[in-house]
DNA sequence: GTATAACCGAGACGGTACGTCGGGTCTTTGG
DNA sequence: CCAAAGACCCGACGTACCGTCTCGGTTATAC
């Protein structure tokens, strides 16, 4: 979202009033927390802007919609909490994805929802986030035929999305059963 | 603690007008078909009232919410398609599951994303949906330490769910590689 | 409502189980009360069936609908508090009319307020409670052009009406005045 | 205890969209035309909503009840249609109150009726509407001691109730009659 | 400076669905 | 056939939220 156009470092602002950052970041916020306290459905537009300090033109301005500005939301706090250097590893890998998984688990779960009754935040959910961490563990996994190589990506994030989405931990002894389930497959 | 009714196998109507099952199948069969063909958000209880030729009040007596009310649609649905014997081998019975999931699955996302924000759909959903299947999957599966054996399960409805919520087809080449990957585990 | 056969002392019953003249009452009281406490408008059919420990379609058996009802309930209670004889004299009767509609007031209030949607509740008010009552008036009065007769008795109506429905009093200052005001008509 | 905004005689609209009044004159319109073309009990605040092309939400921001929209449509209306200068004899008066009355009859009657129910409509009425025209009746009369000058108002302004309550007409042979009985007080 | 333009908070707007309520009908069991 | 019970259809209610529009004001560049 927000692709900035490609080469100026700084978009060219010609004339007006400059987008106000804090609200962007206050609006950010207050989206991705209250939705993690109290679920997508029950927060209203109205709620976080008021939580945000902003009026809902200015979210409306620059998100099209609930579900785009809480996928930013999840976006930007996953960057905040992002580490240092990736893990090489896939057991170490895996512990990475768990752990944050857990703790974005309401905000996750609420877009994978409302992703469901909107294609257009489905293909975004896959390119913005799903896929960039299939790639990630691409690399953590040994050679193999691709196809093969696709449905291990598969199993592993659909065993994740099983326990979060049903409520199951996202514990040591999963992260353990599926690290071993994989070694065998390799 | 004794059943008032007394030897009456069922319970004995005691008064009133008897609930008319011919609108709770109509209504059942609404909802199923109208989700299917428009999607669950799209639909209205007014609609689904309309169409099975019933007032909204008769739906609310009977289901809590809308959500229930599918639910309860489709475990109907699913009983009505339900194949005479079991499947008895992994393959076969993956087959007959990616079946009944593609064929039903409008129904099932909107399903999967509701109960995102309802904890008590949730477990329903677990208890009556996907526990049943899960005992199922493990008597074609051949021994294993049960451990492992919940994990290759939690992995093979994961890669379902997963294939299922991001629109990807759950088909024979599907099938192919997910049997394989089985085999390999066992 | 219900006009009796006009000749057979009673009604022929030709099999089944006979009216319950105990329900009968029962409904009717337990609908004057109600609405005499709370007002036509907060009370429903089925309040009305429960208080006379009936059921609904008892009512609807015999009354075509809410304000019929209503209307008979009040015939019925001004039966029961008639006097032993009709009073002759202006004063007398003017006294008796504000004591009556005192007693009934929100009763009556209802049954006028609700005749204005409903032209059909409209005429009958008029052919059963008021003509009767003009005519009583009329006896009461000296003889006059009947156009003026007439006349006086829509303006002492009127404004009893008046008082009634826009919570004025009824009171012994009305009577007083009103007789005045009469004498010096005649 | 002073008004706060300092000098300006009206209020200066502190931040928000404005109230429009476009809608608002709509909404009363739509309520008077349609509650005069079929009736109070027949228009639903969703129909008004519709002719006014408004939402419903916008009438409850600013009425709190059908009610009292349609007192507020009424009022709008006959300030629209008061004469230039307000009639000084007891015949002319009665004209002009028979004339506005049997023009705004069904909605009159519906308020009258609605007030039956609720005390706060019924003192609205009283004060808003009734009040004003007892003024200016009192001013057309020939002075009286004072309880016997509001006895006679109460009797015309009864008069005028029970024709337009019963369906009986407000015509030229009741203004004739009516002002006889007047002029036989005075 | 002053004009212009895009921004901002606030909050009213049109619209759609919700879940509830009550009127009047229908369908049982039982007397 | 009547009575009690209670489910049924229908349709209006008042509320909630969405996403848009319109104010008064603010803060930048452009002239």
């Amino acid at each position: 979202m927000r692709d900035p156009d490609m080469g100026h470092p700084r978009t060219r602002h010609a004339g007006g009033r400059p987008r106000d950052e804090r609200a962007r970041e206050a609006i950010l916020l207050a989206a991705y927390v209250l939705v993690h306290e109290r679920g997508y459905a029950q927060i209203t537009m109205a709620e976080i802007a008021a939580r945000a300090g902003s009026g809902k033109q200015t979210i409306y301005r620059w998100w099209p919609s609930k579900s785009a500005l809480v996928l930013e939301a999840l976006e930007a706090w996953l960057l905040r909490m992002a580490p240092a250097k990736p893990s090489t590893t896939f057991p170490a890998f895996l512990v990475e994805l768990c752990r944050g998984a857990t703790d974005a688990a309401p905000v996750l779960r609420s877009l994978v929802a409302e992703a469901q009754h909107d294609a257009a935040l489905r293909a975004q959910l896959k390119r913005q986030l799903l896929e960039p961490r299939r790639a990630a563990l691409r690399k953590c996994l040994p050679p193999h035929r691709a196809a093969d190589r696709e449905l291990i990506i598969g199993a592993v994030y659909g065993a994740v999305l099983y326990q979060l989405l049903l409520d199951e931990p996202l514990d040591a002894a999963f992260v353990r059963g599926v690290s071993r389930m994989v070694a065998r497959l390799t």
